[in-house]
DNA sequence: TAAATAGTGTCTATAAGACATTATCTC
DNA sequence: GAGATAATGTCTTATAGACACTATTTA
């Protein structure tokens, strides 16, 4: 601890000193492929850009990386995140399910400048869709269908986000509970079936399906919940997510115990 | 076609016009968890500071993503992390098997300036270990053990990002032929056993598990190689990767990637 | 020949896929 | 009651886990 704090105290007038490089940086921005079902599709919302470059083209939300010049160096990635989000589309943290995608930053894809964007995965309950509205400095928002979406007619690159956005959920979906994501808080395994059926593609067997779900019931993930569902056939049981959120629609395998 | 014509006519205007903001921008690096497995343990390649901050400590390889000003943007994020890695490990693209992790930007993770990293992962083979040298401004490389590494000794965030390339690793290796990159060129069962058991913590049952590697083998994922391992007991079947190289250890669904 | 590791075979439990059947609701 | 969907049950197949057993090599 001795050496520790001598090192410190060396980096300490180190960085007293220290005059950022001259070396050239490039922007960094922040997008959101922002997902939902509507009438049983994949959707993803869209903003048409105002401004130059991809003027009147249709893009992903997102902006700028606030970045502070003193003792606070800014806001981090993920607050950029939902910050934009709350601001292009009034839609606030507690209501999206947000997760990381990667960084994009292929040279050439802004024109203006350099620019690395992080690209983050959010899901939005399909309750909470009618409370989205084009925020402030965004023209106007939309929500597309993903299949039948030309991705090259997207700004910047966002066909390409989109496109790894829409496989990240495919994969996730078969091990992850992401599917709760997407569905009320209240829903019915009817529901959860559409919404498996919707991403994937394929329709599972309902019977097949159903035993899954009833897995999750059996280990206390879902839990059965009141009300039933206005329908024009046959209503189905209402269920909510349980205490154990931890868990997995596809039972995978413990986390390598020794 | 000719609305986009138009478009990008204004567009050209704007963009020749075009000055950028005077916002701050955070500088942006690249940093890789090199893994390899070495006397049956997984182990992380570390480079010794040799300047403020955290001097004399350990990191991981990485450095800052060149940009360019003019109408060359500059290097990709993924050129210059295999750009780093040769710099300072000597390792040639081809001889590493690269993977974005994510982007990490803590504000204050770097205390002399904001900087976002872009991570990666990248697996050496065991063979080509006796190839890494530490670079020019690299004072010192060293392999260490990952189990029984101090976390929080490790430069700036690092310890963080050797963790989610440590869970990325483990998550990965039940669907994908990641194994294969930390193997020789040729390779026993046991071998590919010594890797799962290394990563996993557990050791997997000899008889199940080659009969997943067997299955490999029908599928022609991996074809019988010439040769055998100079072993202090019973030799074992050699084996090398087949055509078919987009398979994956535990046979899931199709990569999905453009 | 002993020790050790490579390699084979078997039994069981679990889960998925395909598909038939029953139950319950609305119109 | 007809039609539709929810819910249940059954048969088959694929795979993982546990574990016993045989084969082959070196010391």
């Amino acid at each position: 601890m001795a050496g520790k704090a001598k090192t410190a105290r060396g980096e300490g007038r180190f960085l007293a000193g220290y005059q950022p490089g001259a070396f050239a940086r490039p922007a960094v921005a922040v997008d959101a492929v922002v997902l939902t079902l509507k009438d049983s599709q994949l959707r993803v919302l869209l903003i048409q850009r105002g401004e130059h470059p991809y003027r009147g083209r249709w893009a992903l939300p997102g902006g700028f990386l606030r970045v502070g010049e003193g003792r606070s160096q800014g806001e981090d990635l993920e607050a950029a995140a939902y910050r934009e989000l709350e601001e292009e589309t009034g839609l606030r943290p507690e209501q999206l399910h947000l997760e990381q995608l990667g960084a994009f930053g292929r040279p050439g894809r802004d024109p203006r400048m350099r620019v690395i964007t992080v690209a983050y995965l959010a899901l939005v309950r399909p309750d909470l869709i009618p409370l989205v509205r084009a925020g402030g400095d965004a023209g106007r928002a939309r929500w597309f269908e993903v299949s039948g979406l030309e991705r090259s007619r997207l700004a910047f690159d966002h066909g390409e986000l989109l496109e790894r956005a829409v496989e990240h959920l495919r994969r996730e979906l078969e091990r992850s509970p992401l599917a709760f994501e997407l569905v009320p808080e209240t829903f019915t395994i009817p529901e959860l079936r559409a919404v498996h059926a919707a991403i994937s593609g394929a329709r599972p067997d309902p019977g097949n399906f159903r035993r899954r779900v009833q897995r999750l019931l059996a280990e206390g993930e879902i839990v059965p919940a009141s009300g039933q569902r206005e329908t024009a056939r046959r209503p189905a049981a209402v269920y909510r997510r349980g205490g154990a959120r931890r868990g997995r629609l596809t039972p995978g395998r413990s986390p390598a115990s020794p």
